[in-house]
DNA sequence: CACAATTTAATTGTCGACAATTTCCACGGC
DNA sequence: GCCGTGGAAATTGTCGACAATTAAATTGTG
């Protein structure tokens, strides 16, 4: 299975819309388009240099993506999440992430599983060498959450992860300081589960991963509390839930 | 808090794009557009008396909820999900439908509690009258998991739950036939679930929870193999994972 | 000066047209 | 009958224009 939405050589094989939706996605992300900051169609189309058509197309996209915020006439916003509304992403990981070790274990083969001991090989020698203890999976084929999702053989799951959180995970990576420790910590915890998927335990892949999950979000939380009034937008209510029917 | 895509009244407040993506929306759910049929912009646009263009823009809405699949240059069709898939849909729904629940469980009011009461109250009336023992729930707000979902105060688990997944259950529920006595345990699960709630058991609201959405996937199983010619379509392999870059 | 009303400018939503690509159909060859 | 080819028809992706709505700027009044 080839990734959909990902870095495609040929430029021609996908339409503007797609680039587009692609592009915007990754300059919200970068920050370079900010929380909070509107979109204006006009101004983005002649940025790209392109027609507004395909630019609304993939702005469509971005909402469902939960990357815009949109109200009929007014016109999209970048998304600005709080901390409450991060954590909720962590909590929806947390189940996700949980059922996806949980197939994995019943699922994946293991030239996958040697495959991502290889990875994690990896992992831990460019932890090594950092002096600030942080553990970056910069590649997301590499990526260890990644490949468990890819393992649930559960499409859903997988587009899920692996499409729609994954850029809501790395706009507030960017936000998130590694705690003293951590990174070794979560290394070893990403060689537990694969142990409990490589012994087919289910029940256990999952226990470990919720809880590395739930790590996860305190140690993100814990590190927003250091920094409360730079890192954190309190005064953001989630306008997801409000801003349809605001008229 | 408003439910953002549903039965808004007054119907200049949407744009075009929008009540297009709900028509479109309800018609695939209902079957109107069957299972694999293709998606002609142009017919489309013709029956709905509109441009193509807002049509295009509910194209990649309904897209990115699943319900249609599309290839760059050659069009739309409506998704086809094996019973794998159907299954996939309920592992997902099985955890982000446990974790709302147990988040509901911390942060549900007491008000909203006693009022899910009085719908189970209602519902089991309703069962009773039945002669078949099928347990439908025909009021999106006055479903037991839209409720809890919304309980769990989690925008995202919300957003999934009730906007992306609700279609896509309402889509494979057509093809699902209530086992005997099936009906009534599930409204006694529910009742079940309610009570940890109550109570503040958030442990045990996930587990009951997660526990009733496994009983409905296998109810759903059997009744397929029941039935396995006609209400399955093996042969669908879910071409979101492998149609985007066939090129 | 502050605020309200009006005007102007910009943006948003939709339209129809055009170019590129795919699909469909007829025909000929084996 | 089946397969391949070529051309026409249909569809898809994008463009720029227009109408409706919103935002910003300007003017008038107390």
């Amino acid at each position: 299975m080839q990734k959909p939405a990902a870095d495609s050589d040929n430029k021609t094989d996908i339409s503007l819309a797609e680039r587009l939706f692609e592009r915007i996605g990754e300059e919200i992300v970068a920050g370079t388009l900010p929380p909070g900051a509107k979109i204006s169609e006009p101004a983005l189309a002649r940025r790209f240099g392109v027609s507004r058509t395909p630019l609304r197309e993939a702005l469509r996209r971005l909402e469902e993506r939960k990357l815009i915020t949109s109200a009929r006439n007014v016109g999209s916003r970048v998304v600005s999440f709080s901390l409450a509304e991060v954590m909720d992403v962590y909590h929806a990981r947390e189940a996700l992430e949980g059922m996806a070790s949980r197939l994995a274990a019943q699922r994946m083969s293991a030239a996958e599983i040697d495959g991502l001991r290889g990875v994690l090989e990896d992992h831990r020698r460019a932890l090594a060498e950092r002096t600030d203890g942080a553990y970056y999976q910069d590649s997301h084929d590499l990526d260890f959450h990644y490949r468990i999702a890819r393992g649930s053989r559960s499409f859903l799951v997988e587009k899920i992860l692996c499409e729609e959180f994954y850029l809501l995970i790395r706009l507030f990576r960017r936000r998130h300081n590694w705690i003293a420790g951590r990174g070794r910590r979560a290394w070893e915890e990403h060689v537990r589960i694969l142990d409990a998927i490589k012994d087919g335990d289910a029940e256990l892949a999952e226990i470990l991963m919720r809880r590395h999950v739930a790590a996860a979000r305190l140690s993100f939380e814990a590190s927003q509390r250091l920094l409360a009034p730079d890192g954190v937008s309190p005064e953001a209510t989630h306008p997801l839930l409000t801003k349809k029917r605001e008229k």
